[in-house]
DNA sequence: TTAAACATAGACCGATTGGTCAAAGAAACG
DNA sequence: CGTTTCTTTGACCAATCGGTCTATGTTTAA
């Protein structure tokens, strides 16, 4: 199992090239569980005690495998934007029509930033705590809005091939339009769980797909 | 001068009630100044010390006076809510066409959240820092969206009395877009300098608001 | 069997965290 | 004046911060 993370290759359970004991835990593992911490909690307000402890893992081991909290942080940024990248291409590249599929996107994103336990969007929660002044952080995030941006603008691309939308829209506008109100549903959704407000976010922005 | 935050009233500079010397600091000053600090580097990451240093008063003046960190923090959140909510409300109920007056304020906002130093919207930062699980701080934050969304709310229905909206829009929606989309916008505005992402948006907004 | 190369647990580090407290100073009252 | 009431300063606190390092396995190659 090779998973691709951050340039580096972490090779699990494969055949040994060097000398010495095994890892005794899965370092994509550990990195998810410290996905989950920093989501819920933010850089600052996680601690290293805390990480290891979730992690399951000792405080060397930590340093030795991922560097220091920062590259730590910075690793889990990657492993979430890779795969929210993933599941919003899959989503939107689905078979039929090029809306139907924006449309079920924004109603699953609905759905799931209504939960109780929503803790909105790792990179947009991210973007709260960093700023442009923080020249690494700031490029790993614009890449990720980038990347959502394309994924809408390509599929209303289609859409406007297939007749579903006008051909005079603007749909450079209106795919970033999508990827912000995408970022502010999420926002929204880890303070307010009653699901009203995410609906009408989301009815909103679909009515405007309305083919003119 | 008077200034109403949190319930409590500081007098600056007024007839004395009591013995004994005066602050030699204005409250409200240094809580604009702890504001500015939270906002840019959010709640965790902002320390004890910085605080001082900044707002330039003594450790025991800054507990005298604002309780602890999580208090002064959260009437920092109070004091920008009503700047801000002061300055939507007189935005979205000057004289003229209401639209316009969405107009105006949306291009204002895309001009502001494209600044270099943009640091996006304190209430938008610290629903990033703190979930519905800390019950105080969503309270604070839900009524913060809540107003915006209201404002909306009059200027839509306001539009729609004049014969500027479709009557049968649903403004209810359309004013909670219109708020995620400038919490979007304000959270975007911290990583993305180029403001070409920012006008985009604002744009696609707007071309919502075009009677059908 | 031995040595090299790895991983582990956990003690340890100085610095900083949020928060408290005692002593000193200053203004307004009697 | 002196007393009272307030403020300010800065020392001080235990706890925690991110990070390092040593000692002790544990596995593989020679």
């Amino acid at each position: 199992m090779k998973i691709n993370i951050d340039r580096t290759v972490y090779v699990c359970n494969a055949s040994k090239m060097s000398r010495g004991p095994d890892k005794q835990f899965d370092p994509q593992e550990a990195l998810g569980k410290a996905m989950k911490l920093f989501w819920a909690k933010g850089y600052a307000a996680t601690g290293l005690a805390e990480l290891q402890e979730q992690m399951g893992i000792g405080r060397k081991s930590l340093y030795d495998t991922f560097g220091n909290k920062r590259q730590l942080f910075i690793k889990t940024l990657q492993l979430y934007s890779d795969s929210v990248g993933r599941r919003i291409f899959r989503e939107l590249n689905m078979e039929g029509s090029p809306l139907g599929n924006v449309r079920r996107l924004m109603r699953a994103l609905q759905k799931q930033h209504s939960m109780p336990e929503s803790m909105g969007c790792l990179l947009g929660v991210s973007m709260a705590q960093f700023r442009t002044n923080d020249a690494e952080m700031a490029k790993v995030l614009r890449h990720h809005i980038k990347g959502i941006e394309e994924a809408f603008y390509k599929t209303f691309k289609r859409a406007q091939d297939v007749g579903e939308l006008d051909g005079n829209t603007n749909i450079r506008d209106l795919a970033r339009l999508f990827m912000g109100i995408a970022q502010g549903l999420a926002l929204i959704g880890r303070v307010q769980d009653a699901p009203a407000v995410q609906r009408s976010i989301v009815n909103a922005a679909l009515a405007t797909l309305k083919t003119g």
